[in-house]
DNA sequence: AGGATATTGAGACTCTGTCTCATTCGTGCT
DNA sequence: AGCACGAATGAGACAGAGTCTCAATATCCT
């Protein structure tokens, strides 16, 4: 029933169809709190039936991911995750625990951007800081942040 | 033959037996300017009919990786890969176009560590920085360096 | 409403990586 | 040197992620 979301708007916006299938996809993924995998979002649409296949998933992520409505990312084990985000350059910060991420504005990467090349005599062109740890939660001792989406 | 290389010596350190299949694959890892895939060091062996099956090369890579011998890395496209490297705390450069990586030894990076704990609460225990460019090398339009291991 | 086109689901397929298991190899002990 | 035990190995089965094809369908524009 088309909840607007920031994914399905930012679809809109970039001039993709508003189909069935992608509304749904938008929904479970407004409804992750931390990142979520492909395979999840596959599992979630087969046992609520919502009859999206497994291809159009990966395509919806791939299409997503394009549009910068979320961020890919690859965890310690070699896994790889998505997190929604907003379309500013940024990096996450993941917790081991609980899976929450939080976004990082700026963090001053610049300058050791600047430093390493520097440094390299590289030109560098992208780079990709991943932090893990512990969220204020789940240090506080509650392993299970009561909060979901604020 | 045992042509030692500081993975060899790395593996012996650690207490792993040298196997043949061990050495092969260190001497090959040993020829690799940039990084490598386990998929690349596979075909290596095999078309080198060196007698090294595909699990062997995935556990030898497991071990390598865990006695700091190397390094697994995320490239963007998702793809796994790894590096030779030496065993302190440090981050890549990887050439988009060539594919040699170096190495940036600190990064400054600690207080960017600090600044987003601050930011975030979260206590950050680990981190992963990918940087991404050309190399010098690419730079000069020299599409393909030729220092091999300097 | 109608047509061009983007999108879809199903399933085959590829590729990476893991696991099992019988066999081989290296090492320490006698 | 001979032996026994455990580590390491190769082959191949297996599992899971992700891609691709193709015919069918849904969507948007006019």
């Amino acid at each position: 029933m088309a909840t607007p979301t920031p994914i399905t708007s930012a679809l809109d916006r970039a001039g993709y169809r508003l189909t069935a299938p992608r509304q749904a996809l938008a929904a479970l993924i407004a409804d992750q709190d931390g990142h979520f995998t492909a395979a999840g979002l596959v599992a979630a649409a087969r046992s609520r039936r919502l009859g999206v296949g497994r291809a159009t998933v990966f395509r919806t992520l791939e299409v997503l991911e394009a549009i910068g409505a979320i961020e890919r990312l690859d965890l310690p084990g070699g896994e790889h995750a998505y997190v929604g985000c907003k379309p500013a350059h940024h990096h996450h910060v993941v917790c081991s625990r609980c899976g929450r991420t939080s976004e990082i504005r700026d963090a001053d990467l610049q300058r050791v951007v600047r430093h390493v090349a520097r440094q390299t005599g590289y030109r560098v062109d992208e780079h990709r800081l991943e932090l893990f740890g512990l969220c204020p939660a789940c240090l506080a001792g509650d392993a299970r942040p009561k909060a979901r989406k604020s």
